[in-house]
RNA sequence: GGAGAAAUGGCAGAGUGGUCGAUCGCGGUAGUCUUGAAAACUAUUGACUGUAAUAGGUCCGGGGGUUCGAAUCCCUCUUUCUCCGCCA
């Protein structure tokens, strides 16, 4: 959510980067058109308020002096004034209302370095490492190998729940757990905390991160309980420090941590979803960092880079995207895509999304943090996957297919402890 | 799940209807003293909103109510603690 005094100072710098988001902006005015109202209402009912107060301390010393009659008058006068003090509120109470269900559809400023355009296809590539790997002819898909050596039942996870929870067995498990842990270790190594955080969460955090109330539908909701599954660690995590006041000298924070991930992706089909490409539980292993407004595009690149090296000793090849204006999330002010292509779908598969939200989250949240005796701002939040792990397990999977089995990179074999899967 | 107690500023902890946004202490900040530091002393020290700047308004776990006036009374929700029960 942007902050409204922002937007009221800045009317014509907001309007230009809004537009590279592809917003219709003339919601501006209205809300600024609206918030003057609000204000206006404000100090009328202030006024009142203080009115009212002071005739309080009038009724108080005048009952302590005996005088009875004169503070009766008094509070018939109060009494009167509560009439329009009510009416007052109520507008203002509109007017907030309306303020609010305005702000919260504008969706973040797009940074100056994103380029503009409205489709995945004017995303702009910015780095690829790694040969694409010539597999021959006979090459199979990752559904077909899992099938073959017996590593994910998809059938069997939907008789336990449903499409989208597929069933890991045997080296597969074994390889996610080592996915997982070398990750962790990973990051721990890089300076991340490693948290390991609730799975469900209430209303609150769901709104301090932006899930709610729009895309209330993307989250399994336990209804008995109010309470939602995490579609990402990214919520819990960010959400720590919800209502928080950081001190300058604690940035940057860094946390890490592994979750299993739950999305109801109503509406998707078709052969983007076949497989592991797109599922409704997976695992991944999220990173949250808080930062000084000065530095988060620093610590931006920072963790490009460092999703970037994890890829590269898993021996996938990889692209870097930076995301059109038209192609970024409603709350992401600048976005990388990483993509690891999957040799026997000939597809780039999207394993990891590295964003920087600037005080857009950090707003809702009121998440901030002081610089010495000032007055509390608000800090900047990124996050990034690092990294998701079905689709690096297709990669995997049918990038290192061979006649002999399924070759394990270098980097895991010591959490595996086997160099294949045949 | 049952019974009882509690929730106040960064921490600790007063305050049971009228100058209480809140005593005192610790912590923080600034100053005095000192070559410097510590100690001591003095002052200052919450957030939100609002104004050109003052002023003003709101906030004592959340929400609602009573009252001219509520941290203080009532209702309700949440959380924490103690005891009992159940349990990985």
């Amino acid at each position: 959510m942007l902050q409204l005094n922002i937007i009221r100072d800045n009317k014509d710098e907001i309007i230009r980067r809004l537009t590279k988001k592809n917003f219709k902006v003339e919601i501006i005015d209205q809300v600024i058109s609206i918030d003057a109202d609000r204000r206006k209402t404000q100090a009328e009912l202030d006024a009142i308020k203080a009115e009212g107060n002071i005739i309080s301390k009038q009724v108080g010393e005048l009952m302590k002096a005996g005088k009875k009659a004169e503070a009766d008058d008094l509070k018939n006068k109060s009494i009167a004034l509560k009439e329009s003090e009510k009416s007052l509120q109520n507008s203002l109470n509109k007017f907030e209302e309306e303020t609010y269900q305005l702000l919260v559809l504008i969706p973040n400023l797009a940074n100056d370095q994103v380029p503009a355009g409205k489709t995945p296809e004017e995303n702009k590539i910015v780095f690829t490492h790694g040969e694409i790997p010539t597999l021959p002819a006979n090459a199979k898909p990752h559904w077909e190998l899992a099938s073959q050596y017996d590593l994910i039942d998809f059938e069997l996870g939907n008789k336990i729940t449903g499409a989208g929870f597929p069933v890991y067995k045997g080296k597969m498990a074994r390889l996610q757990r080592a996915l997982i842990n070398f990750f962790l270790d990973r990051a721990t190594a890089a300076g991340y905390l490693e948290i390991q955080p609730p799975i469900l969460i209430n209303k609150d955090s769901g709104f301090g991160t932006g899930q709610l109330p729009d895309k209330e539908g993307q989250m399994y909701h336990c209804g008995v309980d109010d309470l939602y599954l995490i579609p990402t660690a990214e919520v819990p995590i960010t959400n720590i420090y919800r209502d928080v006041i950081l001190k300058a000298e604690d940035f940057p924070v860094m946390n890490c941590g592994y979750t299993p991930c739950f999305r109801r992706e109503a509406g998707s089909y078709g052969s983007d979803v076949r497989g592991l490409n797109r599922l409704h539980q997976f695992d991944k292993v999220e990173l949250v960092q808080l930062a000084h407004p000065s530095k988060s595009y620093d610590v931006l690149e920072q963790m490009r880079e460092y999703v970037a090296g994890l890829l590269k000793d898993l021996e996938l090849p990889f692209r870097t995207l930076l995301l059109c204006g038209g192609d970024m999330s409603f709350a992401s002010a600048m976005t990388y895509d990483m993509e690891v292509f999957s040799a026997a779908q000939k597809k780039w598969l999207e394993v990891s999304s590295v964003s920087n939200f600037e005080s857009f989250q950090a707003n809702r949240l009121k998440l901030r943090f002081r610089e010495g005796t000032e007055k509390p701002q608000l800090a900047h939040t990124l996050n990034g996957s690092a990294l998701a792990l079905p689709r690096i397990c297709a990669a995997l999977l049918e990038n290192n297919q061979t006649p002999d089995g399924i070759r394990i990179p270098q980097v895991l074999r010591s959490y595996t402890g086997f160099d294949i899967i045949n």
